[in-house]
DNA sequence: TATGAATGAGAATTCATTCAT
DNA sequence: GATGAATGAATTCTCATTCAT
């Protein structure tokens, strides 16, 4: 399960070792199972030196959320939102969604102890959620509300569904599948990820009615 | 943020306090940083009569997995799916799903401290996830499989719709409404909770796609 | 490893039981590792139930003291050492020596649970030495002067041999028989215990020298 | 009652200084009733401390064990043994004993403290006796084989000795001999000392028979 | 009298944080 | 800047003792 990189952000070096490593033993153990110790001989730091980065071990899970928030809402979410947005402009619906999700799998497959981590922080805490709502949720929308607008203009997408509707349906199905892949993996043996993936679109786009419903 | 009710489990009376106290304790703030003396001072008694019921506090939490895994399994999770299942008898699908999805939500409102507990264990624990599937996912899917079938034979489902990718869509929808409710609450001004679900309902049944798709 | 009996010394049953049940778990892992709980599950009585016959858990200890040398003292050492006395009357004093050693080894073998219960307080506490001291020490040696001035008068002990070095080369010799029995009998093939006892009372008798020395 | 030097062992100072005072307050009430805490106040460092050094309280005593058994079996034990074993070649007997007794009553009055906890454990614990054995005595063992058959070729031991009633019988009076000069101390006005092992050493020569036995 | 649930003081242990080097 | 030994407050857990039934 490979730590996103955060290198080119500007961080000293031991710096962002000892984020790297945080991620790792936060997304191993949870955030106050996890000790300072080990995150500092996962690091290759001295114990004292964390501290000379981070005020408090809390200091560091805010950093984590902080560089968190700037990969996914900065360069990935948002560009990669915005390419598949902006390609989509001849495509088929299903071809779009296709990439967007094939995309936004290979995205979590990446940042999945950072996920974690965010996700068990996000249950209990108010602030974290509002991080990311502001940071996040709030700003993919704006991307969505443009993509769904074209979609129902090019009449892809019917007219009564609303953005809002539109972004928890996908969002619904991809959870469920990748929670699937990532927690419960041994238990489905999974067609391949493409056919999955094939299934669920269609499920999006037609729904299950059969035809007497 | 109300806690299920324990009580005509056969548990002492000190036992069922600890163990609401701790779902509590552990909803607030998850195991590790719950401490067995708050736990202790939440029930109303001395931090020692905790360990005459549970050896560790790790036992305590996997009180209460048995607790919820016994709720949720027994009576609520089993029962109320097949209760749907035969009442399903002559209803369109549409209403059996409204049923289903309001029951769940019901359900999800009640035990949502137990909830939050588990899944923050299920993310790091593969022993908890393994609990789960052989608890409650096998089980559910049985009869998921029983109400699949009628459903097409009835014509009411697309044959080509496997049982699996049945739940999950349903599953996949319903978490997205219920995370909305439960986490981003005051972000959306949700329609009533009735409106919401039917226009879930129309998107599970038909889809999104527009008629150019 | 077989507890004393206690019965016929007025106790009540419960005390009685508590008492043995005590040595037995003081035995096993010394009086500070010992729990209140253990002994009244082993005597078979309610943990309160101790707390009645006695005021703390150190009156137990000092119960089983008073216990040992009661049985020590009273019954088993005096008499035991007076009858060995009196019958030595006309007999050889090695016969005399082995009646005493095989009688000691039975008695230890009997009592070895106590003994080591009294031998770790006694290494720890001045009082439970003067206890021993003045119970049964104090009491034996007034027996072993006796048993010394006949001995000395028939002429079967070299008259400048004190009673006290006496005493002290028999107990030494005893000591180290027992503690190789009892805590390295694994470790020795010893003979039949018999040519053991009367391998040591040839050197207690007549020494170790050569003809040389 | 003085500790052992632990210096020169290659201890952090704080290590060695923990262990003295454990080795002081083990001595003092055993190890149950021992407390980390008294032990860190003895040493002069936090309790936090301790644990740094040794994982355990458990882990303390077996610090303590193995540095008495590199002391004892080391150094102390073995050399000093031998030292008189080499010394002894055209002794005699009598003196040769005399400089062991007096060497040993020496080292147990410098070991007591630990020679007290060890003690106490071997009582309880198989695993401390093993270490005892094999660390110990097997090995001083070998050195008294070589001793005795020195002593019976020369003809100062009787040729039907075996080395391990010899040994028996000169620790047994030792044995004897220290138990009451460091327990019972106050209740007998010994001789000087020197007297008290000329005395022993008289006996365990030419045993306690009188001309008439 | 006997019980055993409940207590709470105190024990061992952990770990974030500090600070002298 | 970096280190890691040292700290001590906080935490889990134990157990002798009490007391209502």
């Amino acid at each position: 399960m490979d730590i996103p990189d955060l290198s080119g952000l500007g961080l000293a070096e031991k710096e962002q070792k000892i984020l790297e490593s945080a991620i790792h033993v936060f997304s191993e153990k949870g955030f106050s199972a996890a000790t300072t110790s080990e995150i500092a001989k996962n690091a290759g730091v001295a114990e004292g030196t964390i501290f000379r980065y981070f005020k408090t071990k809390k200091d560091i899970l805010r950093g984590i959320l902080v560089q968190t928030i700037n990969i996914m809402s900065g360069k990935v979410v948002i560009e990669a939102v915005e390419k598949i947005l902006n390609d989509s402009e001849g495509k088929e619906l299903r071809v779009v969604l296709k990439e967007f999700i094939h995309d936004r799998i290979k995205l979590v497959d990446h940042i999945f102890p950072m996920a974690r981590v965010i996700i068990t922080e996000a249950l209990f805490h108010e602030d974290v959620r509002e991080a990311i709502y502001q940071n996040i949720i709030a700003r993919v929308m704006i991307t969505i509300r443009r993509f769904h607008k074209q979609m129902v203009e090019r009449g892809l997408i019917r007219s009564d569904i609303e953005p809002e509707l539109l972004i928890k349906t996908i969002l619904g199905n991809l959870v469920v599948l990748i929670a699937q892949r990532k927690l419960f993996g041994d238990k489905f043996e999974l067609d391949d990820i493409d056919k999955e993936v094939d299934k669920i679109i269609d499920v999006i786009l037609y729904g299950i009615a059969g035809d007497k419903e």
